[in-house]
RNA sequence: GUGGCUGUAGCUCAAUCGGUUAGAGCGCCGGACUGUGGCUCCGGAGGUUGGGGGUUCAAUUCCCCUCAGCCACCCCA
């Protein structure tokens, strides 16, 4: 095929559009329900905004070319740059706590596979300016919300929540890891789901070769996902009172603490969560978390942070697997057929006053058998066809069918261009 | 970026041992049916068999390359 999208891109068709558009509802009506308010950037940012931040390899799946002016910019592979400068911008005038969300599209430049795409648009909720775990709670409860709106309950989606200030505290006190060490043991511990061993080799290299210690780190992995004893370290309060406050707001059952989530990135500073199918048999629906010294890094502004990115592919998948293949509801209501060319000049008029009206119309724009015409009106979805021919145009009326009962009655033009209800 | 599997009509699939004009169902368009739809019947359009090369009298079929999709790595904003 000469003619298709580019590898990662998607050509949206009607039915996939009704279902990006039932993913974005919920979530703005969600981040509605929690008080979030709206915001946008550009979609063509200075690639400096992206490798300020150090040890990214985003930088490594950048859409980045030259403009005609000789900048260097990328497409945005991330919505955070961009929320740190803004919010930098009025930070002072800005009341505390900022409650924003986007929903940007994004770029990357990477393989493609079954949920991850080159571009996808993802929902941004953040919540800046504090540093309290009820903040992370907020984020956490939204994300879930989500879910529950699009008609998951706990037995289908599951949230973990783990928090790294836990297992620094306890790495750097029992094991001796050090700061500079710790974001390479961190990622390590996040293969353990997927590959014990692999996650072992990339302990022992993050410990400089340390095989004692890397065996020591091991053993307490396999362990992490049982998280009664860790959590009743002194580290771990933020992380409780954030469970807590989950389970007040009544939605507990949903959430798992389970200290092998870490998230790959490096700039996560506490609480971290990502959200899954109960089955694992999707990627990770969502991923967000406490990320306190960013704004600080990218922005210049030292405020809190925390948030959540969520993609509208997986989700879609999510839902296909369960509703099956998206169907697009048809916006014609109403179908108004004529009889012969001379009934048109009164089908169109007849049209255009049920359009004013704010009703979905649409009608055969060429002569047509009155059968055509009303197999077009059913195939379209129309509930109800208007016929319009010699004789009704006589009397000043049309014929009224209701396409799902077959019955008809005759109305006049002047009650269906007013008040005449369907 | 690495490895494995798979590519036939818009969709789901067929095509004997390599055999001459690549078929079917659904969908789409038209007709039967110029004042009444979903059913039925008939007809039509739609394919460089992903693309390129090779072997052969002959390739959808066998081989190589390439592109794309899926899966696993890598990575996951």
């Amino acid at each position: 095929m000469s003619l298709s999208a580019l590898p990662g891109f998607r050509d949206v068709f009607p039915e996939a559009l009704a279902r990006r558009r039932q993913i974005f509802g919920v979530w703005r009506e969600v981040a509605k329900r929690y008080g979030f308010e709206e915001y946008d950037g550009p979609p063509l940012e200075a690639t400096d905004l992206y490798t300020r931040k150090s040890g990214d390899e985003i930088v490594g799946q950048l859409y980045r070319f030259e403009d005609k002016g000789g900048r260097d910019v990328a497409l945005r592979p991330e919505m955070t740059p961009t929320l740190a400068r803004m919010v930098a911008q009025r930070a002072s005038a800005l009341r505390k706590p900022i409650r924003w969300f986007s929903i940007p599209q994004l770029f990357r430049y990477e393989r493609q596979q079954r949920g991850r795409l080159r571009e996808h648009f993802q929902l941004n909720m953040d919540i800046i300016g504090e540093a309290g775990p009820l903040a992370d709670a907020e984020v956490i409860g939204a994300a879930v919300d989500i879910l529950r709106g699009l008609g998951f309950g706990p037995s289908e989606v599951r949230a973990r929540v783990s928090d790294r200030r836990v297992l620094a505290e306890l790495l750097g006190a029992e094991f001796g890891v050090g700061a500079e060490e710790l974001h390479g043991v961190l990622a390590g511990l996040d293969k353990f789901d997927k590959s014990p061993e692999a996650a072992a080799e990339a302990v022992q290299q993050a410990l400089a070769g340390d095989a004692q210690r890397a065996q020591a780190v091991m053993d307490l992995a396999g362990r992490l996902g049982e998280p009664g004893e860790l959590l009743g370290r002194g580290a771990a309060a933020p992380l409780r009172e954030c469970v807590d406050a989950l389970g007040a707001m009544g939605l507990g059952a949903f959430v798992d603490v389970d200290f092998r989530i870490v998230r790959g990135l490096a700039y996560y500073t506490g609480i971290v969560f990502e959200l899954f199918d109960a089955g694992r048999s999707l990627r990770a629906i969502c991923g967000g978390g406490r990320y306190d010294a960013l704004l600080k890094q990218i922005g210049g502004v030292d405020l809190p942070m925390v948030g959540f990115g969520m993609g509208d592919v997986v989700l879609g998948e999510l839902i296909a697997d369960r509703d099956g293949p998206p169907v697009a509801a048809s916006p014609v209501q109403v179908f108004v057929a004529t009889v012969g060319e001379d009934d048109r000049a009164a089908a169109l008029a007849l049209a255009h006053a049920l359009r004013e009206r704010g009703i979905g119309v649409e009608f055969a724009l060429k002569k047509q058998a009155l059968g055509k015409q009303l197999e077009l009106a059913a195939s379209r979805g129309a509930t109800h066809a208007v016929v319009i021919g010699p004789d009704e145009r006589a009397a000043r009326q049309a014929v009224v069918r209701s396409l799902a009962t077959k019955t008809e009655t005759r109305v006049g033009l002047d009650a269906l261009a007013g008040d005449y209800a369907f």
